[in-house]
RNA sequence: GGCCCCAUCGUCUAGCGGUUAGGACACCGGCCUCUCACGCCGGUAACAGGGGUUCAAGUCCCCUUGGGGUCACCA
């Protein structure tokens, strides 16, 4: 049987990191089942839905990479993959279930209900209300008089399943209550459309945090009540921020499309997420092809995960360096850009430029920065103020036009450079230190940069020349 | 409060009856060195508490405590 699984969001505004994670989990899965992976969008709840939050899921899917192979935009035998356009089917379901005698009308106002709740919570104390309707066994109502659909849950007994994270869990049928299918606007609610989707769409397992818990007895009782069989639960627990506190805006940024724009690449943040509750023994970095491979549900933790940044930019800097120099300058571009840098991505100063400045970067943003005095022209350089202070001083002049004179009379080849120069500070007892700083910020702008030598063949000779004179000029003035 | 879930370094975790309790991030030293990184070496740091079961418990069972989730015509 092939695996089928999906990720169904509800378009509230931005596709939060803890979602992706159970995005991919149920992508990596189908992937390395040979399965398929289904994007579903549960927009039933009309106040807190909006056409722009459904593109930044496609957007932040796409990104990430996480291609599904039936849902919006793509189509399939399944769809329409919107729930706001299955409404007939859920109508039609529910339809079934109360000639099946499984569901009833319910006439009760939202008064009535209000009121009984009241008397409970008078008597027992918040929480635990479950209300009895008066219309469970009646059959008496008229359908055309607006009401909504209820499950007739049973009271006895309890549902249970082998969660594939949490291994079995059962919840009392006492706790159950006669919970609403259809609302009186026609809208199924999440329990009911969900369900409808996940069977008629042939779901075969069903991914979802952990909150989720209590809504699987439910789903399941309407599965029995179809007559269908229950499809796999994978519950994963949540994803926390810093203080153990369920993740929020104000911890740090949640949408992925976020990271997007801070330059950090997909598999990166798709290597710290798989992590985050799931490992493999003592094994950190993965490609996405080792995360398809190795993804394993009983090797999901059930404890909720804090969400770490650090981490995060660690594995995320180890995505980078691997990536090839070609790779990244495609990619480092639009951020370039953002600097004012027009640079093609096959400029090959690009791709050679890179290969020092990648080593020092976590994010396409450092690597972009770090790009940057490379790109200016040598009287648009943007200084370090304070280390130009600190090192283009007055003392360093007559040694920045030395090395530039020396530069200038020696092979312009790193070896060659790198000895004349060791030569010429030994004879006259120089430290190197003294030549280097000064040398670093003339050239770069900047106190750190890549080794000296590379720096000046990376640039080039004239240009090379160009910044350590104007740098001695600076320095001379200074 | 009812119901359900969870519990190993600060954090992410390995461990699936016998280990000096391992790795990673972070932190602290050191090496490398022209700066900053990368890299390498080393260090601090954990089984929530109490009862059982067992020759033997971080691993199994129970209780306590502590977290979390959920109790809608939201998802």
């Amino acid at each position: 049987m092939t695996v089928r699984l999906r990720f169904a969001p509800s378009p509230t505004g931005y596709l939060h990191i803890g979602g992706v994670r159970t995005a991919l989990y149920a992508w990596l899965y189908a992937r390395q089942r040979g399965g398929e992976f289904v994007l579903r969008i549960e927009d039933t709840d009309v106040a807190r839905n909006s056409d722009e939050a459904i593109q930044i899921i496609y957007d932040s899917m796409r990104w990430l990479g996480l291609d599904w192979d039936e849902g919006p935009e793509v189509g399939g035998p399944h769809g329409p993959y919107q729930q706001s356009e299955r409404l007939a089917l859920y109508r039609e379901h529910a339809e079934r279930l109360i000639e099946s005698g499984h569901a009833y009308r319910c006439y009760a106002t939202t008064e009535e209900i209000q009121a009984a709740r009241k008397a409970w919570e008078e008597a027992h104390g918040h929480g635990g209300f479950r209300f009895r309707s008066p219309w469970r066994d009646r059959t008496d109502g008229d359908p055309e008089v607006p009401h909504v659909v209820r499950f007739k849950a049973p009271s006895e007994g309890e549902t249970g399943w082998d969660d594939l994270v949490y291994g079995p869990i059962a919840y009392p049928n006492a706790e159950q209550q006669d919970f609403v299918l259809l609302r009186q606007n026609g809208l199924p609610l999440y329990n009911f459309g969900a369900f409808v989707d996940d069977l008629t769409m042939g779901i075969t397992h069903v991914t979802r945090g952990d909150d989720h818990l209590v809504n699987t007895p439910p789903q399941i009782l309407l599965y029995r009540a179809f007559g269908a069989e229950p499809p796999c639960f994978a519950h994963l627990p949540m994803v926390l921020g810093p203080d153990g506190k369920k993740l929020s805006k104000r911890h740090a940024a949640v949408a992925v499309l976020e990271y997007r724009d801070l330059g950090y690449v997909p598999d990166g943040v798709l290597n710290y997420l798989a992590r985050l509750g799931w490992s493999h023994g003592d094994d950190e970095i993965f490609t996405r092809a080792e995360l398809i491979e190795k993804f394993d549900w009983s090797a999901c933790g059930r404890t909720g995960s804090r969400y770490d940044v650090k981490k995060l930019a660690h594995v995320q800097g180890a995505h980078l360096r691997v990536l090839t120099n070609e790779a990244l300058a495609g990619l480092v571009v639009p951020f370039l850009a953002q600097r004012g840098l027009e640079v093609a991505p096959g400029d090959p100063r690009l791709v050679a430029a890179i290969e020092p400045v990648k080593l020092r970067a976590t994010t396409l943003v450092d690597l972009a920065e770090g790009l940057d005095y490379f790109f200016r022209a040598d009287d648009a350089l943007v200084f370090d103020e304070k280390g130009a202070k600190k090192f283009l001083v007055p003392e360093a002049a007559p040694l920045l036009e030395a090395f530039a004179s020396l530069v200038e009379s020696t092979a312009f080849e790193a070896e060659a450079l790198e000895a004349a120069t060791t030569a010429w500070l030994e004879r006259d007892g120089i430290a190197i230190k003294n030549l280097a700083q000064p040398a670093r910020v003339a050239m770069t702008g900047r106190t750190a940069s890549p080794g000296l030598y590379e720096t000046l063949i990376l640039l080039g000779r004239d240009r090379a020349l160009s910044r350590l004179r104007r740098g001695a000029e600076r320095a001379r003035g200074a």
